[in-house]
RNA sequence: GGAGAAGUACCCAAGAGGCUCAAGGGGCUCCCCUGCUAAGGGAGUAGUAUGGAUAAAACCGUAGCGAGGGUUCGAAUCCCUCCUUCUCCGCCA
């Protein structure tokens, strides 16, 4: 959520910043409705006042034996305006808080305005393998080796579901416990989260009103359709994770909190699929580590470069070839101030695919959620939220598969797997 | 899943419709005495959110006793719904 003080004291520049991200918003609206928000508290902070002081003098004016009737019917009468004006208080407020919350967060300023076709490649790391044979794409190196079984993953749940086994299922597993080993020796905290969670982190989060429609929801007859009532399967460790500290006030020498989870992701993906994206590109349940960090306000840009720095190492010793890429504002997540995708070089598509998305959100999610730290100064501050992947396992392997396929149709195990997998080649 | 009990500030805890706009301890902070791993005395300690005022403060309000509603002139206290924790029972990998 954006800073609403910020609307209101600076709403060219909100309206100016917001429209890279593609959002023609209505802040004369916002502002109305916090003009309108404010003259109620003070009205009815008055009235308050007034039956405060009133009904305190009731016991004494008993006690002396006094009449008291008239007072009562003085405050009764105040107490129904008081009521009358709390129930519009709440009815603005609830309204205002609808308005600025569907507001996606405001993008760093240098960021380009645009979507995709503005995002920027900042550096490629290693060079396109050539291959002197036709190289096999993953959906067939992957069947012919017995990595993956696309059928039987369809049979048991429908498209879009898939099922490693064998070496494959290792191969997955080993990297997973590389990323973690890795999280862990840089001073990362291993968490493994709820699966299905709450309402309110989808909210904390950002994904949620918005994206509500594609997590998968978990039936309770006893909700009765309320979603608020509900439980989600996470689409990314992220949305458990930035809101671990939700509703509380940290000591500013706890921070920062690096924290990594592994779960599988869950997402519906509503959308249309391309021809393209077969295999394990786009599915309904993929493999992901992710890496978050909970900073002081004026600590993420340096917590942002170690987490891209983190995913990019990571790429780079399992020795693909990928690229970092700068997002234009519009095609970064709603949540997000900024964020740098890693592409891995995915050779059978001729195109880079994203296997890592940091991103720094800056005060966007801790305001929705009440994350805060207690500032030298003593005064409480909202928390600044990071997190990148590290990284989707589930997209690595495609990569890994096809970028390490030899001439006689088998795969050499990156090296730094192999103490994971047991092998060197499949 | 069923039955009971409980949730008050950093912690413990009193509190049962108005002499409590939350007592008393502990802890913590400061001060005094002492003089050096002790003991004693005193003061402070509701953070926070929100509104007004201000150059900014000081300041003046409002809200706040697990959460949300309700009753009442007035609610920590009475009523309803929900959440969480504990105890017991049942079921189960």
């Amino acid at each position: 959520m954006i800073d609403i003080k910020l609307i209101l004291t600076q709403p060219e520049k909100v309206k100016e910043l917001l429209a890279r991200k593609g959002c023609d918003a209505d802040l004369g609206r916002i502002a109305a409705l916090d003009e309108r928000r404010r003259s109620l508290i003070v009205r009815g902070d008055e009235l308050k006042k007034q039956r405060n002081d009133a009904s305190a003098q009731v016991p004494v004016l008993k006690k002396q034996g006094k009449d008291v009737s008239d007072i009562i019917a003085r405050t009764k009468a105040i107490g129904a305006e008081i009521a009358d004006i709390d129930k519009e208080i709440s009815a603005v407020e609830k309204e205002l808080t609808d308005a600025v919350s569907v507001l996606p967060n405001l993008p760093d300023e240098d960021l380009e305005g645009g979507g995709k076709e503005n995002n920027k490649v900042l550096k490629v790391f290693g060079e396109k393998p050539e291959f002197a044979f036709s190289p096999l794409d993953h959906v067939a190196l992957c069947t012919k080796h017995g990595l993956i079984d696309y059928e039987r993953g369809v049979k048991l749940s429908g498209s879009g579901h898939w099922i490693y086994r064998g070496k494959g299922a290792v191969l997955e597993w080993a990297l997973l416990n590389f990323f973690v080993s890795e999280h862990l020796a840089d001073g990362y905290e291993f968490i493994l989260p709820p699966l299905a969670l709450g309402y309110g982190c989808g909210y904390g989060s950002g994904q949620f009103p918005k994206f509500r429609d594609e997590v998968y929801w978990v039936e309770n007859p006893e909700a009765e359709g309320d979603r608020t009532k509900m439980k989600f399967m996470l689409p990314t460790a992220e949305t458990a994770l930035v809101n671990l500290y939700a509703g509380e006030v940290m000591k500013e020498s706890e921070l920062p909190k690096k924290l990594f989870a592994y779960t599988p992701c869950f997402r519906k993906e509503a959308g249309s699929y391309r021809s393209e994206e077969r295999g394990m590109i786009r599915g309904h349940q993929f493999n992901k580590v992710e890496m978050v960090q909970i900073t002081a306000a004026d600590k993420s840009d340096e917590a942002f470069e170690e987490l891209v720095g983190k995913a990019c190492s990571l790429v780079e010793k399992l020795g693909l070839h990928f690229r970092l890429s700068k997002l234009a504002a519009g095609d970064c997540s709603a949540s997000m101030a900024r964020t740098y995708d890693i592409e891995v070089w995915i050779p059978s598509m001729g195109i880079y695919k994203e296997v890592s998305s940091v991103s720094n959100a800056r005060d966007y999610q801790a305001r929705r959620n009440s994350t805060r730290y207690k500032g030298a100064d003593g005064k409480n501050r909202f928390v600044h939220t990071l997190n990148g992947s590290g990284l989707a396992t589930s997209r690595v392997l495609p990569a890994i598969v096809e970028q390490y396929q030899q001439a006689d149709g088998s795969i050499v195990v990156p090296e730094v797997l192999r103490k994971y997998t047991g092998f060197d080649v499949i």
